[in-house]
DNA sequence: AATGGCAGTTAAAACGTTTTAATTAATTTT
DNA sequence: AAAATTAATTAAAACGTTTTAACTGCCATT
């Protein structure tokens, strides 16, 4: 039952009574062809079913119009959310998506992805793997400059590298100014895991806005928290027990604010009158809890659209024979207030 | 600056003194090589640097070992999760992933992206689009046979494909059935758009459950959403207005019974006393709501590899001249009871 | 002592494109 | 009318692999 589809450039080119050479001239339009012949060769193209082998262009072009993605944590609204812009903005610009899934980014074998990718000839490579843990497989350096162009999304920054992240720093300090110009006074912090990067910068931006408004920073309004919910939840019995007058929490995350949400529940602690509540992220449900939930919203998608148009450009100067000045662009996210922070207003 | 690497098989072969052959013999060890040269191959790859072109490769082969995923709604928990669960498995089976997203399924251009896929020799197909409106482009059956082989997942059952998907009508049969145990008699349901056949299925199991214990199935205890939360939250507004006495509510997915929940809240329904709720998707949110929500759960992940293991089936059958009997796969899902149908337990 | 078989190797032919350099035909310039 | 230019076309050479068929030696049969 052979299925396969033996059409080639040559069949084409047979009964349109021309090289194939011709042929192809008219599929790349990079050279002039006479009309008669273009048509006689588009008709012969759809009579045949014709379907070029995009493999073989890619061998002798060295260029597979194909970009990998190594991400993890998929599961997640914002991973996910920063693939579907990835996968958008590649689609407007022509390439294919080769995508890659760390399941357990401190474990999974880096080397083995990156070969696979290299060796598929990949044009560049997106890497938005989340920073977690000290022992984390790194690309080598020496490993790095004989790869195709690679962008990092959400990452510390390392020198000759292009980086795109959302400004953690600035998105914490407005959720944090936001509690202030409300009047609350005892604002704690539930902080996420501080081998990330993301937590550590949203604590930094949680200091900054209390430190202008000479409230205290100290580690006692400080919980850790692990992004999941159950330890948002847990975070915010542990600072009432030895705060009791707190009247503002800034969750590092939506997942955590959601516990605090519900910690605050089932102590009867009104939100939010007793005590208001901001997270990160701004996820889908935040909208529709009870209350809704106050957040920071991360331009998510265009993201995922910057960093494609980073790497695209970078494939470009490198095929003219430049390189791209590596750098960190960072985009400011924007806070969302809903009923956790002002109450109802219907 | 030409970082490109242009070292090849031929390379390799005249350093190690032997011709290129010799060296794809060892490379895909189907013939055997004498042990003394084989260590001399491998020593001049390692000097070397050398990485195979798997494009070149490929073309040969005629077979890319790559596998194509059609999908969309790829931020919504569901559509990602089984994407992880494809992934995986088709790691396993040393297959690379390349992703199309659809954004909006019932305008987007399904042939462009089937030609790309196809022009890209993808040796296998998912397609992992939800079924949605009557007007959605869908593969046309003559398109389908110069396909490679295709399976399908999460998609109404079409003659000579092969499907994998939740048992959507035996879930909501669990859910509801729940309700009944708990003594619950007047169980409204929240549907989905009766366009998603999901939605109609898990309308069915409810109406099977209601009619097995003689309960009003009438369409007054019935209101369509359009799986958001907003719908869920009018939804309930608008049952308790015509029947004030339903204890019971079997939403088609938790997005909508996060609505429900909210309508409880603000309306003073207590839930589980007044009204017990189930959800349908068992999202990771659902464990941490107040009260936490009873739900069914769907084996994404297994879905997303069953589809990978049935696709890998047919294409070595197709390789070898048969083909693979076309069927329909269900996967049982299970209840998860929490305190939105039991109360708190602590 | 011839035959056969086997293990290891290789040269050359694919795979399906694009590109280069050459060739022809048509058109313009002198 | 010859020469020079331009426009279309083509044959052949890439691209980097695998596979086929042929060719060695070498050893074991008879």
């Amino acid at each position: 039952m052979p299925t396969v589809q033996p059409v080639t450039i040559v069949d084409v080119a047979r009964r349109a009574g021309v090289s194939a050479g011709t042929v192809s001239n008219v599929l790349t339009g990079k050279r002039p062809v006479a009309e008669a012949t273009r048509v006689r060769i588009l008709r012969a193209i759809e009579e045949l079913g014709y379907q070029p082998n995009l493999l073989a262009r890619s061998l002798v072009n060295r260029s597979s119009n194909t970009l990998g993605v190594v991400t993890s944590g998929l599961e997640y609204y914002g991973p996910s959310r920063t693939l579907v812009g990835i996968e958008a903005q590649a689609n407007e610009l022509g390439y294919s998506l080769l995508l890659d899934l760390l399941h357990r980014p401190d474990v999974d074998d880096v080397a083995a992805i990156l070969d696979d990718l290299t060796a598929r000839r990949v044009d560049g490579i997106i890497w938005a793997v989340h920073e977690v843990g000290g022992n984390r497989h790194w690309i080598a350096p020496e490993r790095l400059r004989a790869l195709p162009p690679i962008v990092f999304l959400t990452m510390k920054s390392r020198p000759g590298t292009s980086i795109l992240s959302t400004d953690n720093r600035t998105g914490a300090l407005l959720a944090t100014q936001h509690l202030i110009d409300l009047g609350r006074r005892k604002i704690a912090l539930v902080a996420g895991p501080q081998d990330w990067w993301e937590a550590r910068e949203r604590l930094a931006g949680w200091q900054a806005a209390l430190e202008g408004a000479a409230l205290d920073v100290s580690s006692r309004m400080i919980v850790y928290g692990d992004w999941m919910p159950s330890s948002g939840e847990q975070a915010l019995r542990r600072l009432l027990e030895a705060q009791p007058d707190i009247d503002g929490v800034f969750a590092s995350n939506d997942q955590m604010a959601l516990g605090v949400l519900r910690a605050c529940h089932f102590l009867h602690r009104r939100v939010p009158d007793d005590i208001a509540v901001v997270g990160f992220d701004n996820m889908p449900e935040a909208e529709f809890l009870w209350p809704s939930l106050t957040s920071v919203r991360q331009r998510l998608t265009e993201l995922g659209r910057g960093a494609v148009q980073t790497l695209h450009s970078a494939i470009e100067a490198r095929g003219q024979g430049s390189a791209l000045a590596p750098g960190v662009q960072l985009l400011t996210p924007e806070l969302v207030v809903r009923e956790s922070t002002i109450g109802r207003n219907d």
